[in-house]
Order: C-alpha cells, then sequence, then structure tokens
DNA sequence: CCCATATAAATCGGATGCGATTAAATCGGA
DNA sequence: TCCGATTTAATCGCATCCGATTTATATGGG
C-alpha cells in the first residue's frame, strides 16, 4: 500500500466566503422559485420592477446603478419586461442617447401583488439578526467593490 | 402642480437580504476577475476544482451535492475542464450509470497556483469578523435550502 | 428471467451575466 | 463651425443556471 502523498494543507470550500455568497444566492434562487412563478417574472425582472417602483423614469444607466448590472446585461430584461406590458421604454427626448424606463399600471400592480410575499420568514433569523447580516453583508459587497475599482497591489 | 398619488410604502430594495445577497454575489465575480484571469478558468470552473482537490475521484452528483449544483449545469463544465486537462471523467465499471470525476496532474497544479491568490483582504473584514459572517451566510443558505424542501405553507 | 420502476448523467431551450464591440448622440476645444 | 473624444444603449458570443426531458443502467417483485 501506499504511503499517502503529503498535500498542503488548503482551507476548505466550505470556509470560503465567496462560496457561501455564491451558494445562498443559488439557494435563494431556489427558495423564490414559487413566489416568481405566481408573479410570472424571474428574479431579475423582478428586482428590475422594485427598483422602478421605488424610482420611476430611470434611465438604463441609472437603473444599472442600483441593480448592479450594465446596459449588455439589463437591455434584454427590459425589452422583454416591455413585451410583458410592465413598462415602458423610450428616448429621452433632451438626449437621444438615454432611454428613460417607466412603469405601466400593470407593472404597479404587479409590484403591489408581489408586496405579501415575502421570504423573510423563510431566512430564519430574528429581525435584529436579519438586519444585522443585511447590514454586514452590504459592507461586504462594498468593499469588494472598493477592492476591484482599485488599481491592482 | 398635481397632488402627490399616495403609495404604499414598501421595503427598499436596498435593505432586501436576497438582493444583498444577489449584489455581493455579482460583486464577488468582479473582485475575483483578476485572479480568475490569471488562473484561465471562470469561477465555476475553480470550486469545481477545489472539490476535486479536497475529494478526489467523485461522481457527478457527488460534486454536484458540494457545489449545489445538478448534472444538468455541471456536465457542460466538467466537459470544458477535461477538453482544458485538468480533470478526467469516466464511467464508474461499478455502476456504469455514474461518471467518476478525477483531478489530473495539471488539475493539481492549477489548484496549488490558485491557493496564493486569495480575495480575504478584499473583503476588508477582521479575522473574527470574517468568520462570523461566513458562519452567518452559511446558517441562511440552510434555512433558505429548508425552507424550499418543505411543503408550501 | 422479465419488465416496471428508479437512478444517474446528459441534453435542450430559455434567461441571465459579462467582455468586447458597435451605433448613435452629445460635447468640447481649435 | 468642425471633428475627434466621450457617453449611452444596444448587440454579439460565451459561460453559467435551471426546468423539463431523454438515455442508459441498475434494481426488484413476480
Amino acid at each position: 500500500m501506499d504511503a499517502p502523498v503529503p498535500r498542503p494543507n488548503y482551507p476548505q470550500l466550505a470556509d470560503f466566503m465567496c462560496f457561501a455568497v455564491y451558494s445562498t444566492n443559488l439557494a435563494y434562487g431556489r427558495a423564490y422559485k414559487a413566489i416568481l412563478e405566481e408573479l410570472g417574472v424571474t428574479y431579475t425582472q423582478w428586482i428590475a420592477i422594485v427598483a422602478l417602483w421605488e424610482e420611476d423614469h430611470q434611465t438604463v444607466g441609472g437603473l444599472g446603478e442600483k441593480l448592479f448590472l450594465e446596459s449588455n446585461t439589463l437591455t434584454p430584461i427590459l425589452k422583454k419586461l416591455e413585451t410583458l406590458g410592465y413598462l415602458h421604454r423610450g428616448r429621452d427626448p433632451k438626449d437621444e442617447r438615454q432611454v428613460i424606463v417607466s412603469l405601466t399600471d400593470a407593472g404597479r400592480a404587479l409590484r403591489q401583488k408581489g408586496a405579501q410575499k415575502t421570504l423573510v420568514k423563510a431566512t430564519g433569523l430574528e429581525p435584529d439578526e436579519f438586519r444585522a447580516l443585511q447590514k454586514a453583508i452590504v459592507k461586504l459587497r462594498t468593499n469588494l467593490i472598493r477592492h476591484a475599482a482599485e488599481p491592482t497591489d
């Protein structure tokens, strides 16, 4: 029988922060499935509608800043939501480069329909825990974005 | 001038736990970009290699359990990694339904090359904070998975 | 032994993300 | 004014993710 080959003892995948975030994002997608099926939209489509409810008549770029997405991802999603009748897209007459996105009545109605359906209970967290964890994750996000923007060192 | 239309005051997208996780996952992907380019693999390809380093000769299903992915996602990725020379795929002679995946020498070398490159500092978190947040996110993931598995209530 | 059932992986189509590029409009300095 | 640089969306190709189905193999009751 061979002697075991000595190997470096690297940190386990289960302890990676990136993997915790990655796999929890997958888990959220699966947990959300039933709600999103009822609403008839995907997750990304849904957060676009939520963001537009909070601030209507946004440009694609402005909406993208809030969703952390760029036009290459957002444009097809917004076009799809337009064909579904939930929003309107139109060039800004003041600056024809920009496209203004606005919710339709159907889009606002969908936002309200979805407002009741939440996964807060599914997190199994107490309100204080929930808020603290949410803030900690956002802080992590902020730090990662700062890191990506800085020159490599 | 019109009076403002009264609207329900829903929670802000910025306070959604799901969106914190979703957007932090995007941020991780962007922060990882430089490292992954050096390694010449994508994020999902990389975690597959890390998981195989920890336990070699796994079935597609077993690997999928650890990565929270199923064969429909994993199979194309493993085929790609095979063409890149980082792993070997072969049917289990004991049960021809199963495919056993094993790292090649090149795959192990890649794992070692990537071991030095980490984003721990980019999180901007102290070691205690880091561990606590990582555990809290994993707990959230566990709760979400339990919720998705339970009959709808 | 036979065949219905179960299991594992693969396949296929739709919807993101994203790097790279393109097209159109605006800006700004000579 | 003119034209190159900048800005904003959109387009394109590749790599996930996932629901649904298919294929191949294994299992078990009669």
